[in-house]
DNA sequence: CGCGACATGTAAGCAGTTACATGATTAT
DNA sequence: ATAATCATGTAACTGCTTACATGTCGCG
């Protein structure tokens, strides 16, 4: 029998490591800090939180925001970072190479004519020049950052391998352009 | 309601529309030529099949190895093809980048100590650059593709592509071991 | 005769998305 | 007032993985 993996649990765990966040919080965060590489949405969260905390990983205290809107705030507790560190010193075996709907339509373009090969192409260099732009402006906020033991340094090496990534996304989507453009 | 995506039902209708295959070769071609960018299991083929089938998407022949080993062959209908190119032919939103757990124990890495931050690292390093190595190799069967309307030519394309970003994973890598190592 | 490859299926469960459902607060 | 955002949850479903289950064929 294996053991699930159970990555969002991890996600979370690390999140509320450095900060006491609501599942509202939590969902944010997914949205921007991790969105580069995990997401998750409230449907998926709110349940994740109920197992943690009566698996004793994590707690909450109850806020009041204006007159009477409840807010769970949650805590990190002994056990529950344990647990996080521990999953944080194993080496996981490689993650096998993502699926990619891209690459599969590219693959069986050859059933497909050549005006629709070059606006499949194009399309998608369009749409990945967009994202690397936007990562582009993104990491100016590093700017300053240089403590090489801070959350924001390690924040600032995936932020640069995203936009390492999409940099040779659009580099290789050029080069297939190019030759197929007779 | 959102209509299903299936994209496995279009990866099935799609290799089969140039060669008759049954669920094994099936599964075999999944784990060969698709690897870089699609995977499924015998267990979700299968059912997938009986699927397609009673839509009237596939058929299939039996044939007979040896004396008694039932091999159901199948084959693409009209229907089912026509239903594939319509696909194809349709551009999708860009798939959102997808998750990957190492971006997500390196952002978290500055509760990691010196040494472990490293190692983690240098074993991705070590098992990305195997799979490069492994994927150069294969690029050689393309050496003397040029028809630019074969399946072979985008076979050889995808393959660049993974070439490409293996590269720059490795690239990636190195750039974050050369700044944390002092 | 035994082992690895060939060949086909089902069952249980995890992970994730979309949709359903409700209600409070804040800014316009 | 009303819309956007804050805030929390559940239900139904798709997709996928792991494990269960069975049997044949070819080779040494």
């Amino acid at each position: 029998m294996q053991m699930q993996k159970r990555t969002l649990k991890y996600a979370i765990l690390g999140l509320l490591c450095h900060n006491d966040l609501s599942g509202y919080d939590l969902s944010l965060e997914f949205d921007k800090a991790l969105s580069e590489f995990w997401s998750a949405k409230h449907s998926q969260i709110y349940p994740e939180l109920k197992k943690l905390t009566e698996e004793g990983k994590v707690r909450y205290d109850i806020e009041i925001s204006g007159t009477s809107l409840e807010k769970k705030v949650y805590s990190i507790t002994e056990d529950g970072r344990k647990d996080f560190l521990e999953w944080l010193n194993t080496i996981e075996p490689m993650q096998s190479t993502p699926k990619d709907v891209f690459r599969l339509r590219l693959f069986f373009a050859a059933d497909l004519d050549k005006d629709a090969r070059l606006h499949l192409l194009r399309e998608q260099l369009r749409d990945h020049q967009a994202r690397l732009e936007h990562l582009r402006n993104s990491t100016h906020k590093f700017d300053n950052v240089t403590d090489r033991d801070s959350a924001a340094y390690f924040d600032s090496l995936v932020c640069l391998g995203a936009v390492m990534r999409e940099e040779t996304h659009c580099r290789w989507l050029e080069t297939c352009i190019e030759r197929l453009r007779e």
